[in-house]
DNA sequence: TCAAAAGTGTTGAGTATACACCCATGT
DNA sequence: ACATGGGTGTATACTCAACACTTTTGA
């Protein structure tokens, strides 16, 4: 522990004081990661999700769950991520739990928030180092159906609700109640609810905003808030022009199933044309294209590197 | 501990598991917040700043340091901060450390970055949960000059130098280094140095960024880093949009004296007239000028709540 | 009178958005 | 033939940076 560091030598005093130090002599909490993991695939239905033979299949959003085999919240779903051992940094704790639980290696993983409020685990003190990750799900396979050990995608549909609106000239506020629905297609009738509060806050020209659950059905912990506020910040990030939605496609791809995929995130319709020119310089077209959907051929395109590497 | 969890009943089975459970049998870490609170100061020196009588009076930027009384890296200057008690979310132990160690209270805490680095600190494993603040600092008086418990506000200079830049088809990365001057006008001669090196990296269509501190004088731990993370992370925001830089300013200022604030946060000139266009919503006129600056006058601006608070 | 800063008006480039239109394919 | 998605072109609005210019003051 007391290597490199720069520009500082133990005096005699300091040695002295040190050897009496003991930090474990401090109350201290537990730091842990939780990881929420998107994908997009298609519906698992007989057809792939075909529901005439022209339309293209279509592709849903989907979270990677683990169903607790122990206990607290035993049976419950929850998502991937585990404990931060000595020597890691929490990105490194993210990263080894993600290869152990779901067999995905490298994949780009954002913090985006962290939670440390009193009692949100009810084994103690607990603090989680919130992540978020995109990856083409449909190239890695989870391992399923253990008894110890069961990973689902979900389909994730998360809707928004205001509830409350106030303006005047000193204070502002702003409350949206979100109804999350996660189902999952390999189980029958797996479906798992919550109803989470955001209340937006503007106290001082700064906005704030705090997160309550109002009721979860079978979700861990607090997990429902973290998936919605994962889900908030990666729209986020994708409406001011983050570039992470290309995670999600394979090395091949169209311009349509980018698209959709943009779509999927985002819960809107976008229009094609403009589409296509925004992430034009992100995209290189390749001689190959995909047949046989029953309409005219696209045209398969690949990321261009030098764009994002700018 | 065991309060308010929704749709989750404990079992028979599992109140005699949570008998036999203790989560200190785990290896924690302690869990510190740091804080790069920021302001915008005169110069102090006699005509305050002033270099001519035309000339308005040169604010920069400074930092608030503390002098650590104690060790390890006593005598050193560090970040305000410390360690997180039971029952306090992080931020709540930002804003309370900020208030006991400066006196401000209310400001607008923002994470930036977590360091978690094996070795960071001599004490032991330490994950430092990092903000950034930016204040009005006339309007505080900071508590100077006790023994035990000095805190200085140092003027920040850093430079950036590129070192290295590399792109080919499939990997690209730049390598900068940057030299950190925090000066203090109120100690004779006081001044801190330190140099960070910066390596981007483009991995797998997303940047990642490491940074390295080379040398550092007189700064504790590793808070030469998170200084300049801190003041790189402030540049984004601002140059991508944020308002926070007016959180430097009281609440009645002229434009130029806003846009001084910016260019000083910017590290580079701006032009009045767009500058004026791209604020003027977020500012009120007031029928109040500034008087006697041996030109004409300025008009005295608030800022526009309406636009803040949209 | 003149330096310094306050403040206004204009222009041209680039970008986002809406929309009208034609193309190619499998059934 | 025709529904479906692939793909192009264009008109309009809006934002942003550059710059030329006028105004007002204290010394």
């Amino acid at each position: 522990m007391m290597e490199h560091f720069h520009g500082y030598e133990m005096s005699e005093e300091e040695k002295t004081w040190f050897e009496t130090y003991d930090i474990n002599g401090f109350d201290r909490p537990s730091v842990a990661t939780d990881m929420a993991v998107f994908s997009i695939m298609g519906m698992d239905s007989g057809n792939g999700g075909r529901t005439n033979h022209r339309k293209d299949p279509e592709k849903r959003l989907k979270l990677l769950l683990i169903r607790r085999a122990s206990y607290p919240y035993r049976d419950c779903w929850a998502l991937p991520g585990g404990f931060c051992r000595r020597g890691e940094t929490t990105a490194e704790t993210a990263s080894r739990e993600l290869q152990e639980e779901t067999g995905v290696r490298d994949a780009y993983l954002q913090p985006f928030a962290i939670f440390s409020k009193a009692g949100r685990d009810p084994r103690g003190w607990i603090i989680s180092h919130a992540f978020l990750t995109l990856i083409d799900g449909e190239k890695y396979q989870v391992h399923e159906g253990t008894d110890a050990w069961e990973a689902q995608w979900f389909c994730l549909d998360i809707e928004k609700e205001q509830t409350d609106r106030l303006v005047d000239a000193f204070h502002a506020s702003v409350t949206n109640r979100y109804h999350l629905r996660l189902s999952c297609t390999a189980h029958e009738e797996l479906q798992l609810t919550a109803l989470v509060n955001e209340r937006k806050e503007f106290v001082r020209f700064h906005e704030k905003a705090d997160y309550e659950i109002v009721s979860s059905a079978g979700l861990a912990f607090d997990h429902a808030q973290i998936i919605l506020r994962a889900f908030l910040h990666l729209q986020d990030q994708v409406e001011s022009g983050g570039k992470m939605v290309f995670d999600l496609m394979p090395e091949y791809f169209t311009l349509s199933e980018l698209q959709k995929a943009y779509e999927s995130v985002l819960g809107r319709a976008l229009v094609a044309t403009n589409f296509r020119r925004k992430i034009a310089d992100y995209v290189t077209e390749t001689e190959q294209v995909l047949e046989g959907a029953g309409h005219r051929p696209a045209r398969l395109f690949r990321r261009n590197l030098e764009a994002f590497y700018r």
